[in-house]
DNA sequence: GATGAATGAGTTTTCATTCAT
DNA sequence: AATGAATGAAAACTCATTCAT
């Protein structure tokens, strides 16, 4: 009796999963609105019904994907300075996430655009996506900060202001690869980073 | 005869201006789903069948004001760049823009965001927008080259990567200032130019 | 003053004659919800407004066909009948304007089946057009009646039998005529008829 | 579990049956356009989203009941063939089809005229229903060219054209019946039929 | 008389959600 | 828990008709 009980929220955790791993690939090909609940639904390989054993409404699923993706995103980070020795490194690391992230991940690209156009409409949404921010903000200035001590080295940008360059450029060159992959060298993330934050040490080169 | 005639004409391009105006606002406000003929129609004054009247489908209005703002976009730049006499006027010139776009239009930006999403995910508008943004980076680049040369000023990055940079920044940094305006500081994106491209200049003063 | 109101009533019955004629032929065309009042003006060369400034309704204008259509078809019998001269000879008219007329005007035919499929449901119209009929079977009666007498001919159907029958023939051809030209030969009509109604005659051949 | 899914399976049949139904009365009575989804779906007792739910458009809806009735038909022209002995008595099998037909199917009798009409504009259907028609001359031909070799009898018609005259006759009484129930005797039909197929053997009586 | 811009009721169609099984 | 038939609100779009010019 305990086995079957318990197989069978296990099962309930497993159609839940395969939900919201469906939803976020239809999400993100055909947008809030192209996206039915049925589509995701049958995705998943589960009917409507189901859905709704599950999600009360198609709106609430989309706002369980983005906190997960947004927990997700932080952790990213989090990883990334994690594995930091110089600011150089520091820069390398994240230009090669940046590149790895926008290669394999077309889908979550689009579907961070789908959540970023949510949150700049939906007030409540826009509160959680901004405490985010500034987590991811507060992490990278944190960790820009003990290099900079290390390796004593000034920069008209604060650090804040740094992370802020770093994250909006990344957004902002996401934007123009899911356009066009050809125009834009992927490269160039790391590269103008590199320019705008280590000009000193590069003349030291 | 000829006036009247006139005066019905004149109402006619009348008529679509408002509706296209209104359609600018809805569409910001709302999305393109959001968005519905009636609201648009409602808000210029107007009736849904004056609407059809005008234009054969919402597709058809969105793609309308998707081309105009690709247009006045590509005008802005090309004032901004004919404004400039220095690389580091330039900069401010581009810097003052942005403010000023940012802070009076957010209705424009969001408009610009809804646009992102749509191209992103149809073929046909993707490869005007490829178009509007090469051009973008072709006109940006000459007018970079041409101060670099009169100011004998190298750089790591080639003009065509600088303006890809200054371009994805200006997006990046919108999208984040639109989610809070408080938390990110708007003449950042003038400061972090201005860092990435002149730090030898700086190094003169 | 006089001649130029003559013209203008003249204009407008030249008007009210161009706009019947394109209905005629859009209605044939398209039926009666496929023709809008806007494709009929545009085809006789004018506006909406126009239209409207002869017609009522767009029914009216159905109607005034309807009517128009009915009087042409009595006549146009009355004209056959009145060629007659024996009942081979009349049995051979009839059949060839039948040829003439599945021929030449598809678009009439059409026409008088969209207004049959009308009068099957509109009772006032139903009632003209029964009217019609029994008119149009008085007068072949009639005609067949007089023939016969003159050659001492009998049949086991009486003059209303033989004229109600003639015309079903005429009708029930010319829907297969339409749908497939290729199938049913079109010399059948008289040649049925011929069967019918000159079994003796023929004998004496 | 199996009866479960049965029930389920068997009500989606019913409805569907219900709803085509009500489809053939609302489409004789009112035409292809008079008729709404919503009228048809209200007369089945369901709402439109089910209609949706069991066709995908009014138009499919249409043809599903024409194909229907296509094939009802033939299939009742095969049963009379079958029926038949002899010519005379084959004739008289075919007038009292038609009287039944005629009084109690109004309805069909005017799906029917709106099924030609439609056939008359959308050349597939007027493909398919050309076919339906062949195939109904041909059945009804080989009948009579059997009748006739057994009975020894001849005609200056052929079988196919005798066939043709038959049908022709059918539509086009039809069509004067249900104009005005009062003027066309019923009986007519067969009376004609039998003066134009069956002079000889009548005379032989 | 003629124009054609504007109206708005009416139509088809979609889809999130409910609920009996 | 899962199914999927049914609902009904909401949307895009059409077109007969009106009316100011």
């Amino acid at each position: 009796m305990v086995r079957r009980r318990l197989t069978q929220e296990e099962r309930k955790k497993e159609t839940r999963k395969l939900l919201l791993e469906a939803a976020v690939e239809i999400f993100a090909q055909m947008g809030f609105y192209g996206a039915t609940v049925d589509k995701i639904a049958e995705h998943a390989g589960f009917s409507k019904g189901a859905f709704y054993a599950h999600f009360h409404s198609k709106e609430e699923l989309f706002l369980t994907i983005l906190e997960q993706q947004m927990e997700a995103h932080v952790d990213n980070i989090r990883n990334v300075i994690k594995q930091h020795q110089s600011l150089s490194h520091f820069i390398e690391t994240i230009d090669k996430y940046f590149l790895s992230v926008a290669q394999k991940n077309r889908t979550l690209s689009m579907l961070n655009m789908e959540f970023l156009l949510y949150a700049m409409r939906e007030e409540s949404v826009r509160h959680k996506w901004s405490g985010m921010i500034t987590e991811s903000v507060k992490q990278i200035s944190k960790a820009i900060n003990e290099l900079m001590l290390s390796e004593n080295y000034e920069s008209d940008l604060s650090t804040d202001e740094i992370a802020w360059t770093i994250l909006s450029l990344e957004n902002g060159m996401a934007i123009f690869y899911y356009i066009n992959q050809d125009l834009m060298p992927l490269n160039l993330y790391g590269k103008s980073l590199r320019n705008m934050l280590l000009p000193h040490i590069k003349e030291e080169n």
